[in-house]
DNA sequence: CTGAAAGCGCTTACAG
DNA sequence: CTGAAAGCGCTTACAG
């Protein structure tokens, strides 16, 4: 079926029935709209998006794109309950509005820029941080709105939306300093990427403002992963015992340091607290549940997307950068060393 | 850049560029092929999607559709680690052999016949079984590849990929059966899919073989998901004290009815033993580290994807309907009543 | 309010 | 081996 038909049934032109079809109702009489408008139902008629987007120059796909780095190639990225988590929220509001979500893995940015090419794409979203300089080189020759989570750094050209990542890891140190600990471990390469430097600072400056020397032993340059975490839970309770609290960027990263630190005897939270970071529905699954930092991963989807779809709309791309706030959820990882009637 | 500028730079037709993208090199020059491919790698041009699939019919775009029923829809389905697994995967694949995943979330199954229309569909992947039948009765008009996981029928026009579920939690209850437990419930509403009824004869089958009687009041009618689990281990841990073991459709349940007994004063598996079903990587975060039933979601998914690629390069649409063997895989959930030397 | 013409960027089918 | 013509199903820009 398609609008030659249905123009046909109508005893109408083509074009009629498009102007019908795209609600442009000035342009026809009220009687002809109905008797289009009927036929296009009795044949559940759709028109051929692959046509539209070759006459537009818009075809409703919004490309979201997980940048895969080399050595994480065999790993699935949507076994990651943070990436799975904003894809399925994205997809929904995407299609709630007319969009079409295409789920892209890629492995250099080279693809991003054919991916524009080969389908007139409405859209960009950037899951990791990973081509922020790559997106701005470019930004001139990218005409559709683009939205980077997490990327590094403000561009008033592109849809950014970000954590107050210090403030994360300000906030969970802070909780441990509060509740007595004194000799507390960073678990992450903070150096790797600009998003773990920014929650690496917040560490350090809970640290200096309560006035606790940074003991350069305590930072332990794991990938913020569980495997790694394993690792560092491990090392950490075999050779650094008067370590009482650890925290990581990253909850997949906390479950591991729980686990190896209990594979070495310790117990959670008793020989250590541990706080994680993204509040992930895992953190309730765990024993103890983990205390951990909310990005309000559900939130910051939300105002990234909606965001992106208003520019899309109104095909304007000028926005303020928005960054969304963190808060600290108290569960059962992080003990209180300090007796009192607290 | 488009077919056009390559033609005239390079001093030759459209088709002739047409046909060295394309690899149809018996019908060019070798000098030809080389002195265009110069330029297309010059510009790093890639073909307009858009236009190839209008003139093809065919649009190299998979639908990868999950069926969110009316009750679902607040949900976020990519949350369940089950769906993302497969998810990932799948993209991965697709892309490797020159398709694009598009990801889309439904509440009708007209939606699937008007995305059809919409984007000249090469395949459609199903991963819920909900709409086994109305994808029946409308094969005649699909003429591309239809992908079915966990399916309720076999039909030779679609790919048909399910799981011994009968099997799995025959094995799961058999497990419980061999480590000396008598009273066993089964968790889940088995009569709202054919799939959980399948499973649910696997349990009864394993008591039936071991001469065990079945009890009515042991069969727990809650959703397979996390909630669920905890009312139901509630439940088992305050009014059936005699039970000492319980088989379900989904980790996620298990997880829940392990939470919840421990809520009600239980240690597991001390005082209750638990065994899941799909073998999620979350098996191993959990304390005690879950006891499930593998469906091999890595294998059966490729197995499927696989397929479907084939499928779609041939334009066969053939194919013997393949099962997953499932096996069981013994964490420490579930405790062992027999006092041997085993 | 209605419609005929030209075009989007590619391919198919054909003639040379 | 090469290319001019027609077409895929829509829209834009225009004439009436």
């Amino acid at each position: 079926m398609k609008l030659k038909d249905i123009a046909k049934e109508a005893g109408v032109s083509i074009m009629t029935v498009s102007n019908v079809i795209n609600g442009k109702h000035s342009k026809v009489s009220a009687s002809t709209i109905e008797r289009v408008n009927k036929i296009i139902d009795k044949y559940n008629y759709a028109p051929n998006m692959t046509a539209k987007s070759l006459s537009q120059k818009s075809s409703k796909i919004v490309a979201v794109i997980i940048s895969i780095s080399e050595e994480d190639e065999q790993k699935n990225y949507l076994e990651n309950p943070f990436v799975s988590t904003i894809i399925g929220i994205t997809e929904k509001l995407l299609r709630q509005n007319g969009y079409y979500a295409m789920v892209c893995s890629i492995k250099s940015f080279e693809d991003v820029l054919k991916l524009l090419d080969n389908w007139n794409l409405d859209g960009i979203m950037f899951l990791n941080p990973i081509y922020t300089k790559e997106i701005e080189n470019h930004l001139a020759g990218i005409k559709c709105p683009i939205l980077v989570f997490d990327g590094d750094t403000i561009n008033r050209d592109m849809i950014s939306v970000n954590t107050d990542d210090e403030k994360g890891l300000y906030l969970s140190t802070r909780h441990l300093i509060e509740k007595g600990h004194k000799h507390i471990a960073f678990v992450a390469n903070y150096d790797r990427n600009p998003l773990l430097t920014r929650r690496f600072s917040g560490y350090l400056k809970a640290l200096n403002k309560a006035g606790i020397p940074i003991n350069k032993n305590y930072i332990f340059e794991y990938s913020p992963n569980y495997e790694e975490g394993v690792k560092a839970g491990k090392y950490i309770s075999s050779y650094y015992k008067e370590i009482t609290g650890v925290v990581t960027t990253a909850d997949m990263c906390a479950i591991g340091i729980m686990e190896g630190a209990k594979l070495c005897g310790y117990n959670i939270p008793d020989d250590l607290s541990v706080v994680g970071f993204d509040d992930l529905k895992l953190c309730s699954y765990v024993t103890p549940k983990l205390t951990s930092i909310s990005q309000q991963i559900d939130y910051k989807t939300k105002i990234g997307i909606t965001t992106l779809i208003d520019c899309m709309n109104a095909k304007k791309n000028i926005i303020t950068p928005i960054v969304i706030d963190v808060k600290l959820v108290k569960r059962q990882s992080v003990r209180n060393l300090i007796f009192t009637n607290n």
